[in-house]
DNA sequence: GAAAAAACTTGGATCGATCCAATAAATGCG
DNA sequence: CGCATTTATTGGATCGATCCAAGTTTTTTC
């Protein structure tokens, strides 16, 4: 099982049958460079001591391909937390789709705090699935390796993928505009770890004092949407929580009562808002339209079936595979979201 | 981006910095071993000539350890593949959880028709995600470095880990024969590629011409939990067919019409069987009982939600990290199932 | 049967780092 | 200051394979 005998290598299959390193090595890699019944006896030379074929960190340091690409899950996530979350999971399928048909493996990286996984990581080159910690994305640099960086834009020498959430966004306001409707609430995204909280009307809504770079693109789309009808983003009630967080639907439903379409920035508290509602006799989408963000599969399985803004998630993860597969001049994707229209969304009450 | 300039190793920064390779070395890898002006001047060096440390490459021929798992995902599956399948999924979570603790990666090894993945791949230590071909196993074992093969007990002297399916699906038909059921039909799986196909009562049913090792088990399990009230599991109607096709289930509800319950080998059929039954005006559970096996998300989400055995694959996955990074004696484990009771098992009709 | 061509083998250099024993320098101590 | 320690630095060997130019053997060809 474990080695006990110090392993055989080349030299020593070499030694025992009368060749040279060079034979041994033409026999594993090259074998029509070789006399067939050399062939023969170097292979049964070999069996017999163990030896089962060039080991592949010996290869590794000439050939210097790895066939595999690094995936950095986002922030201080591990692999486990990432593979549980939606997001991430639908990019993971994207760059597998690629990788099948190259034949290349995929190697899942945590770096937890910087642990330097990503200086020595073996591997050809780098997707990073994290939007935050720069530091990584500094060390894949240094190793001169290909990279892409998902959801975020760091500059003109780096390749990146990113979704454009603004524009996803302002078509899903747009949509519930045009079926009428005029008061709104939003459940958004804390910027940093704590209880859910609640903003009142009348207070400026800064961008930045939301969720993560991509969530605040995604304010500023729903600005942009309601700022067409006069509305200013500033007078709608919003709720500021994690997307776990159980309370953020009861938050905004008891602070926003006038609100006829709640606009949530995950799929998963626009479910817990149509759970809400259903629960204070509100029927959706009768009474209230609940948009989210992402197309989860639970969102196609909850009751009514959850409208939402489709981030691309695996077409995500296709280009960035295709860029790291492909080397060549730096490429910053953007792609466009679509808008999933189920049955939570329907004409404003009148 | 890509290397254009033959990229800078120790020894190029130890010629710019005027020291040796070694110290180069120690400056990255053992700095107390290095004065403190030295380190200083080393590093300015290196960082001027674009070195940003050791190369992992060469760092692996001598130190051994790559701190990754290879998984090797189950028959001619492709990555992406496998990752959609909730039952490789739960397995890689478990396993994601334990690399987690010591963090390690894991290295998702797609390796189609035997493409030497195994032979190559730069990990510690592998876990077989297949019930089959055994030629990829043999190459792990040559290999010399730790596995464990899931799903499957190769034999005394490799590591496995398996689920005791036949167990568990005595208990799943004794459940039902508790609830006065003596009258069943049965969705299992084919062998190979190809139609559904149905079993008229009657004729024996061998359970090695039914899908992989593991349904065999299944099948045992049900013949024994029936053969405990007399039942003959020959003269149960049966049906064997691809848990994604659409047919098994309006075939087994054609010709098991006496049936009060329904014994799947999938949750995805069993499922099936449930929106069947619905169609055709019966009330599930009233009507109807139906056991599937596996524990997907959708069984939860389904109406009624599924009655179905819990093959506990992230314990599995668990449970098989444990081994690889715990190396020692060979270990076969045998997981226990769980019955998840839900709503689509209920009293036999009166 | 000898020269030319083809097929096979080989040793030495190399990939990029780490380890180790030996040497050199700096420090401590009486 | 000189000797004994301690602390830093170094060159050579090594990890396990591949590449390449040169050497050797076998096969062709006239």
């Amino acid at each position: 099982m474990t080695q006990k005998t110090p392993n055989a290598t080349l030299l020593h299959v070499a030694r025992a049958a009368g060749v040279s390193r060079s034979t041994v090595s033409n026999v594993f890699s090259h074998p029509s460079r070789v006399r067939a019944e050399v062939i023969k006896k170097v292979r049964a030379v070999a069996s017999s001591l163990g030896y089962s074929g060039p080991d592949p960190r010996g290869r590794l340091l000439r050939a210097g391909k790895v066939h595999a690409v690094g995936i950095i899950p986002p922030g201080t996530w591990g692999i486990a937390d990432s593979l549980k979350n939606p997001v991430f999971f639908q990019q993971l399928l994207g760059i597998s789709e690629v990788c099948d048909e190259v034949g290349a493996s995929i190697l899942i990286i945590p770096d937890k705090k910087g642990s330097g996984g990503v200086q020595s990581a073996l591997v050809d080159s780098f997707i990073f699935s994290r939007f935050d910690q720069l530091a990584e994305i500094e060390s894949a640099r240094l190793r001169r390796l290909p990279y892409v960086v998902l959801d975020a834009d760091p500059g003109p020498d780096v390749n990146s993928v990113r979704v454009n959430a603004r524009a996803g966004c302002h078509a899903a306001v747009r949509h519930l505009l045009d079926l009428g409707h005029r008061r709104f609430g939003i459940v958004s995204f804390l910027r940093e770890f704590g209880p859910p909280h609640f903003h009142p009307p009348g207070r400026p809504r800064r961008p930045e004092d939301v969720g993560m770079e991509i969530d605040q693109e995604k304010l500023r789309g729903y600005a942009d949407a309601l700022a067409e009808e006069g509305i200013s983003i500033d007078d709608v009630p919003m709720v500021q929580a994690h997307p776990w967080e159980r309370d953020a639907a009861r938050m905004i439903l008891d602070h926003a009562p006038g609100a006829t379409a709640i606009l949530s920035m995950s799929a998963m508290q626009g479910i817990r808002v149509i759970e809400e509602a259903w629960l204070r006799g509100l029927v959706v989408p009768r009474d209230l339209s609940v948009v989210g963000y992402n197309d989860i599969p639970e969102a196609a399985l909850c009751n009514p079936p959850l409208t939402t803004i489709d981030s691309m998630g695996a077409e995500k993860g296709r280009l960035a595979a295709h860029i790291v597969f492909e080397p060549g001049a730096i490429r910053r994707k953007v792609i466009e979201t679509r808008l999933v229209l189920r049955a939570s969304t329907a004409r404003v009450p009148s």
